[in-house]
DNA sequence: CATAACGTTCAGTATTGACTGAACGTATCG
DNA sequence: CGATACGTTCAGTCAATACTGAACGTTATG
């Protein structure tokens, strides 16, 4: 395995620890994101150095963040996984979701909380939220722009579909 | 203690514990939210159930992060903690380090990596988490002019100061 | 100067949860 | 229909770490 690469899942296994998920997790995400080609699951396993089990569980824990997508190929009964086309927008709606519960527990706690000024920073960190999962829309719309303009201007027509 | 500052408490301790961090900080700031008061350790200590070591602990990593507050009271030895004045910009503050951190990661890795098209991806990834921390900025000092128009209709002149 | 009231540090404990190996269910092939 | 090759699930183990109680250093106070 390349030393860039094994670099690069490391890190990566570190930074998704730090933001709470397993440190599998990022290790498959470093290496999806460093590789071209479609990996089955075994490979994964081989490649990082765990068990089957581990790969599975935080496969689909990346599928389910829509990071990374779960690929049949014909003739093969074996799952194989790429990164998604485009991971880190997908990653920002998921945490769109964790912030919509935020809002939730604040406008709760707006109306019921004993002293006004608690009320009022709660409400504050409610609109905040909002602020923040409006402004996220519009950032991923701009991105979007952004990254489609850069890569047909790098590659034309890319999203090679590896092996 | 009331039971909607019971119920913020334990929620912000859930939330946080799911960011990463560890559950009491969620329940000092889940209270400080919710309360006026500047509050001691000791009270912290007691009205969260926890020990003063556990609460001095995390109490200054909720300061690092610059969401809450140490003030010293004049003729009191003790230390008193507020929550600060916009704790949410100053999280996004810290996040906006952590993606540096990633920008840093992801370039290195673009001009490394052996395929190209993990060198295209890792440098979209690159740029994605630029674009992060531009748009937070512009979030940011969007955000001080809502706030600042807000709190000033609902209460003119805020900032009470506690016991 | 001794005592008391702080906050912090440290060793120890307990709990969480990531990871593994083996068993399992299922589909494909001979 | 048996055998094989998958992915998943589950019980068990292990390491990380949140939390505690006690000891410590420090500052005020009688």
């Amino acid at each position: 395995m390349h030393e860039a690469v094994q670099q690069l899942v490391e890190r990566m296994a570190l930074i998704c620890e730090k933001e709470g998920m397993p440190r599998i997790g990022g290790r498959i995400l470093g290496y999806l994101l460093a590789t071209d080609q479609t990996v089955s699951l075994d490979d994964l396993a081989e490649r990082l150095q765990a068990s089957k089990a581990s790969v599975s569980t935080n496969a689909r824990m990346l599928e389910q963040f829509g990071m990374i997508q779960r690929v049949s190929v014909m003739g093969d009964r074996r799952d194989f996984y790429r990164v998604e086309d485009d991971p880190w927008a997908r990653m920002l709606r998921v945490a769109q979701g964790r912030w919509r519960d935020m809002v939730h527990v604040f406008g709760e706690a707006a109306e019921r909380l004993p002293e006004p000024a608690g009320r009022a920073r709660v409400e504050s960190a409610r609109r905040f939220h909002e602020l923040l999962i409006a402004e996220c829309d519009a950032l991923i719309e701009r991105w979007n722009r952004l990254d489609g303009a850069a890569d047909e201007a790098a590659a034309p027509g890319r999203r090679a579909t590896g092996s």
